[in-house]
RNA sequence: GGUCGGAUGGCCGAGAGGCUAGGCACAGGUCUGCAAAACCUUCUACACCGGUUCGAAUCCGGUUCCGACCUCCA
C-alpha cells in the first residue's frame, strides 16, 4: 500500500488515513488508571501508539500526542458502593490518594520509558481538569441530554438516542441494552436515581468522608470516568481530531460514552479514526488484576514471578509486542518471550554486522525491495510483524554479504545500514540495550580478553579455560568469534 | 442470554482464492584447541463436515471448541 491505511473501529473498515489539517495529526490515547503497579497488559497500548506516532512523524506529520493519566473518577461499582478506586487503595495503604496516583504514575512512566516509548507531548491528569469537565457537563445539561438528581448528574441515554446513534462504535443495540438492563449484574450504586439503567454518571455526589471531592454547581462531588477524556481531548485537540486510541476493552462503555458526550456538546463524533488494540492474554485469558493472573512489568524485568522462568528485558517485551499485529490477542508464555529475546539479539548483531560491511564493485541484491516491503507493511494498518520479517531478511542479507557469499555495492550497503537505523530504531523504536554502561568494567573485561587471547596464542588452554569458566560463574559469558572474542552478561 | 472476534506446522505468530511469511526449537553444514556462540541450509501447516471454483488455509453454509465485551479494566 502506498498510503497509510488504518482500521477504523467506528466504521469497521480499513480506511486511508487522511488528516483534518494538512501535515498535522491530533492523537489522543487513553492512559492508565494509576491505582496499582503497571502489568503487562498496560504496556501494549503505549507501545502500539508509540509506533504509530513514530511512523506518523517519519511520514513528516507534526503530531500532537496526548495521553491522559486517570487519577480520579473510577467507581469501583461492586461491594464498595461507588467508592473511588484511588481512594479505596489509599485507605488500604494509609496514604493520600494523590500519593498513590503519583507513585503509580511514576512507575508507569518509568516502565514504558525503559521500553523506548517516547513521552507524549501532553500528559493531562483528570484531577487537573475538573473545571473543564464541569463546563462540559453543564453544556450537556444545557442541551437537555443530562439531568441532576440529588447532587449527581447522569447522561440521558434515551433522550440522546432520539436524535443520535448510541452504540454504533461498540456494535450495541440500545434495545438490547435496555432488555439486558434488568439483569442481576447491574447493581450499581445510584441506580435508583437514574431514569434509565443505561444512563451513566457525569458527576457523582461525594459523601463527606470522601477525600477526593470538588465543588460544582451540583454540590461537592467528583467527575464520572468518561467525561475526563472528552474534556481533555477537546481542550488540547479541539472538537474534532484525527485519532483516538485505546484498548478494545474500552470500547464499551467508555468510548461509546465519550462519543455521546462530545456529540451532545459539540454535535460531532470527536475522532475521525477510532483505533483499538487487542488484549494480552495469559493461558488464553485476559490478564487482569481481578483475575489474579497479572504479571507486573517490574516482575517481568526482574524475573521475580512464579510464572517466569527468567527475567526479560524491556526491549524484549517491546519486540514481543510488535511481533504480533496490534488488533490480535497476544498470548504470553516463557517460550514466546525467549523466542523474541533470541530473535532480537540476532537482529542487533546483524545491524552491527551491516555497519562494518565492505562494498563490492558489483551488486547482487536490491536492498530497496526490502525498504519498499517495510513501507507497504506499515501502511497496511501497522503490520509490524511483517516489518520485522523484512528486518530478518535484511539480517540474512547482511550476514551473507559479511561471509562473502553475496556482493553489495556501496549504495546498497548504505541502504542496508539506513534500513536498520530507520525501520528498526526510529520507527519500531527498538534500540540496543548496552550490556554495561560501566566503563571500568568494560576496561577490565577487555584486559581479561586480551590476556586470554595471549594464553590461547601460547596454547596455554588451562589458563584460557580458567578465565572463561571463572567469568562464566560470575554471569559473564565469553564467546570466541572469528575476529576475536566478545563478552556479555549471560 | 445478547453482540463481536478467533481456531495456522513442536511453540509464538503473519497472510488471505493459484506464487517462501518471519522468529524460536529440531536437524544438517561452516567455523573452532575444546566448548559455547555466530552464520548458512533445511523442516511445508492452516479445527471438523459439506459446497462454490480449473484451483480454497483464504469465499459460502453448517458443526465443535476458545476468547472478548455486555460491570471497573490497557
Amino acid at each position: 500500500m502506498s498510503a497509510l491505511h488504518l482500521y477504523n473501529t467506528y466504521t469497521r473498515r480499513t480506511e486511508v488515513f487522511e488528516t483534518l489539517l494538512p501535515g498535522r495529526v491530533g492523537l489522543y490515547v487513553c492512559g492508565p488508571t494509576v491505582y496499582g503497579p503497571p502489568h503487562l497488559g498496560h504496556v501494549r497500548g503505549p507501545v502500539v501508539f508509540d509506533v504509530l506516532r513514530r511512523y506518523l512523524e517519519f511520514l513528516d506529520f507534526k503530531v500532537r500526542h496526548v495521553r491522559n493519566i486517570t487519577d480520579v473518577g473510577h467507581l469501583v461499582g461492586d461491594v464498595d458502593e461507588g467508592e473511588d478506586k484511588l481512594q479505596k487503595q489509599a485507605r488500604l495503604e494509609q496514604v493520600e490518594p494523590m500519593e498513590v496516583a503519583q507513585t503509580y504514575t511514576l512507575a508507569y512512566n518509568e516502565m514504558i520509558r525503559l521500553m523506548g516509548v517516547l513521552p507524549p507531548g501532553i500528559e493531562p491528569r483528570a484531577s487537573g481538569h475538573i473545571i473543564e469537565q464541569i463546563e462540559m457537563i453543564q453544556a450537556i445539561m444545557d442541551a437537555g441530554l443530562a439531568y441532576a438528581v440529588n447532587g449527581s448528574v447522569y447522561f440521558d441515554v434515551l433522550a440522546y438516542a432520539q436524535h443520535h446513534e448510541y452504540g454504533k462504535l461498540s456494535g450495541r443495540v440500545l434495545e438490547d441494552l435496555i432488555a439486558g438492563a434488568g439483569n442481576e449484574a447491574r447493581e450499581l450504586e445510584g441506580q435508583e436515581e437514574k431514569r434509565n439503567p443505561n444512563d451513566f454518571a457525569l458527576w457523582k455526589k461525594a459523601d463527606p468522608e470522601h477525600i477526593m471531592q470538588w465543588s460544582s454547581p451540583w454540590g461537592k462531588g467528583y467527575p464520572g470516568w468518561h467525561i475526563e477524556c472528552s474534556a481533555m481531548s477537546r481542550k488540547y485537540l479541539g472538537d474534532v481530531f484525527d485519532i483516538h486510541g485505546g484498548g478494545m476493552d474500552l470500547l464499551f462503555p467508555h468510548h461509546e460514552s465519550e462519543i455521546a458526550q462530545s456529540t451532545a456538546c459539540t454535535g460531532h463524533n470527536p475522532a475521525r479514526f477510532w483505533v483499538h488494540h487487542n488484549m494480552i492474554t495469559i493461558n488464553g485469558q485476559k490478564m487482569a488484576k481481578s483475575l489474579g493472573n497479572g504479571i507486573t512489568v517490574d516482575e517481568l524485568f526482574s524475573g521475580k514471578h512464579p510464572l517466569l522462568q527468567q527475567a526479560y528485558s524491556p526491549m524484549t517485551l517491546r519486540f514481543f509486542i510488535l511481533q504480533a499485529h496490534y488488533r490480535g490477542t497476544l498470548d504470553f508464555s516463557n517460550e514466546a518471550l525467549q523466542a523474541s529475546e533470541k530473535g532480537l539479539q540476532r537482529l542487533w548483531k546483524a545491524a552491527e554486522t551491516a555497519s562494518g560491511l565492505k562494498a563490492a564493485a558489483h551488486n547482487e541484491y536490491d536492498v530497496n525491495a526490502i525498504v519498499a516491503a517495510c513501507a507497504a507493511a506499515m501502511n497496511d494498518d501497522l503490520n509490524t510483524p511483517q516489518v520485522i520479517a523484512q528486518l530478518f531478511e535484511a539480517a540474512r542479507v547482511a550476514n551473507l554479504c559479511n561471509d562473502g557469499k553475496l556482493a553489495l555495492d556501496a549504495a546498497n550497503i548504505e541502504a542496508l545500514q539506513q534500513l536498520f537505523k530507520v525501520w528498526m530504531e526510529d520507527i519500531l523504536g527498538i534500540r540496543t540495550e548496552s550490556a554495561g554502561d560501566d566503563q571500568a568494567l568494560d576496561g577490565v573485561m577487555q584486559m581479561l580478553l586480551d590476556m586470554r587471547a595471549k594464553a590461547k596464542a601460547d596454547k596455554n588452554y588451562a589458563l584460557s579455560d580458567e578465565i572463561r569458566n571463572r567469568l562464566s560463574a560470575l554471569g559473564l559469558v565469553i564467546r570466541d568469534g572469528k575476529d576475536g572474542s566478545s563478552w556479555s552478561r549471560n
